[in-house]
DNA sequence: TGTCAACACGAAAACGTTTTCGCTAAAAAT
DNA sequence: ATTTTTAGCGAAAACGTTTTCGTGTTGACA
């Protein structure tokens, strides 16, 4: 096993100075052919490569982007974090992930791991008990120390730094009005509570949707699902609060739904109640997941282009990074929504 | 705008030296009361942490585990992170991600990106490229330059490391010897080329397990899937091809799938045939994953404990970081895999 | 008064780079 | 023959830590 060998080690060996050694890799001018040949050669010869931490160090940069977010196994951050790696990676930069797991203390603690010198700046998408509990501090501070932040898709306005989101409104007003001009008269939407901020939006895209076709909206049709029951296998719980949905209102003939899943149960319960679709009742769903795809019938959703928004998050950060001037410019990059028209609807 | 502070800035502005407020804020003895107070006020007032790029050249470690994966779209192997970031945190280590895009090169640069001081050792899965290829120079010159490397899933065996498998012949066995003890007569199987490790293991447990109920195998209920089919949106040409499958081989009722996608295409494709699941046809897949759960019928599955497989790997490499002796002891270890049953099976 | 611990602190090395500056010897110019 | 230039190289600082090894000052004790 031979380590890793250094500037030093090679220096010792060649019987010259490390600053030698090291302007005749980077092919200094003055350097003697005959050395930086000899040099060049022992180098190659151990494979010899700069050690990345001593670069850092003294560059005081680390070409490392750091990423938090509040989950990994889901097809709408994995797809974010794709989006990251492959332009961070054509830039010359790491990527390094933490997540929160949609705990406040958990993102606190993962920002502090991460600001002390490990990486260059974040990418994060807020955790779910942050937004709850509406505390920033941590992300003012980080921005404070000179670290730069962009954050995407869940979001919080009054933080001053980069943004990558989507238009939830139109997304959702997109979708719901797709629904109307499609022949329905009842749409139902099953959505969060309102402390997260993608499911508020989507909710108000969804009222703007009706107030467009001059309905009035029904509260009895608008389904706010506490998160506890998404977690892990509650899952029955939440179809008997759909099923409730579709019992107490048997008229509905429409439903949109703020992530794939919501969606995707209901597509569920409704079949079980004998209901046909897209015939007598249609779904969308929001964010494009490998469920819509591959679900039978296949689901029409709002594409996100999580990707997209990765690779955007990810040219803003290194863009902020590479510029000489400190102009404290920020930017909000809104990602236009697609319809991606399934089976769900007509 | 308060850039990070340092210990020389601390030193400088309470008039000490360097060392002193080091080890006034380690707690050392060595400070008096007073000035050891004084230090960590000011400390605390500045938010001092030290900064992690000095102390990991200092160290020489980086307290940083790199892990290279061919793809992180993929339930299976976010679920990986989720369980290496899991125990890495747990013991003080951070988590850094490169994706090989299954190419060989891409997993070559990533190697030698990280292993330039950036991490103290890898986690890794096999880019099918690489497999394919039979080329692993990259992983031997790794090890041999002292940094470990722990191999999961996709792994081959003439490489000295440590390694999280699950056993592929099990586990297909036990979900083909469940078809067959469900009744089954024909059971195909829809599996990859040979060259991808896993998928030829699969085949062989599938094998097994017929020559355990002395039934021969037929070389038209083996479908060997071209990889390249299901890149993206060429699934139509694989939905084809199960379609022959099906129309040569009428008399099918049972399929066992050597991943999620493959299952669930076939069911379709079963499904559109008029075939009743799991009455006429029953369906397993290897992989649990989103898709398997929702969908309709739910698909029994050969669960691969993708978490528990992330989280061995990590703890196995962080053991050898930590462990003193340079005792070349190498383990594999083998989770057992765990038949879902959902409704595609009787 | 002189010796010795104990106490409190600082200097410096080390981790591995890059880069600025200086130095020496030879070559060129005067 | 003397000065100036230039080529080729080395010393040292710097990045931010931790830690070892001094070193000076005190107080106690003989």
């Amino acid at each position: 096993m031979k380590k890793k060998i250094t500037l030093k080690q090679i220096a010792r060996e060649l019987d010259v100075s490390i600053s030698t050694v090291s302007k005749a890799l980077r092919d200094s001018v003055e350097i003697s052919e005959d050395t930086r040949q000899k040099v060049q050669a022992f180098a190659k010869l151990y494979n010899y490569r700069p050690n990345n931490i001593a670069l850092s160090l003294k560059n005081r940069k680390t070409k490392t982007i750091g990423v938090i977010i509040p989950e990994i196994v889901h097809h709408f951050f994995s797809k974010v974090i794709r989006g990251i790696e492959l332009v961070a990676n054509k830039r010359g930069y790491n990527v390094i992930i933490g997540l929160s797991n949609e705990s406040f203390d958990k993102e606190v603690i993962n920002l502090q791991m991460l600001a002390n010198g490990s990486i260059d700046g974040f990418i994060l998408s807020i955790a779910k008990e942050t937004l709850q509990q509406q505390d920033y501090h941590h992300f003012k501070e980080t921005i404070n120390q000179g670290m730069p932040i962009v954050m995407f898709d869940r979001i919080v306005n009054d933080i001053h730094c980069d943004k990558v989101i989507i238009d939830d409104v139109k997304g959702s007003k997109k979708a719901v009005s797709k629904l109307l001009s499609n022949g329905c008269k009842n749409v139902a939407i099953i959505t969060t509570k309102d402390y997260v901020s993608v499911g508020k939006l989507r909710t108000q895209g969804y009222l703007e949707a009706l107030e467009d076709y001059r309905i009035t909206p029904d509260t009895d049709l608008i389904l706010k699902v506490d998160d506890e029951l998404v977690s892990e296998d509650h899952l029955e719980s939440l179809e008997k609060e759909i099923e409730g949905l579709f019992h107490t209102n048997k008229n509905i003939d429409g439903v949109f739904a703020v992530n794939e899943l919501y969606a995707i149960i209901a597509m569920k319960v409704a079949r079980n109640l004998g209901m046909k679709i897209p015939d007598e009742i249609q779904f969308i769903g929001f964010t494009d997941g490998v469920l819509s795809k591959h679900a039978t019938p296949s689901l029409t959703t709002v594409n996100q282009h999580g990707q997209d928004m990765g690779e955007k998050a990810a040219g803003l950060l290194i863009d902020n990074l590479e510029r000489e001037a400190e102009e404290e410019q920020y930017t909000t990059i809104v990602i236009e929504t697609e319809l991606v028209e399934r089976n769900s609807t007509k």
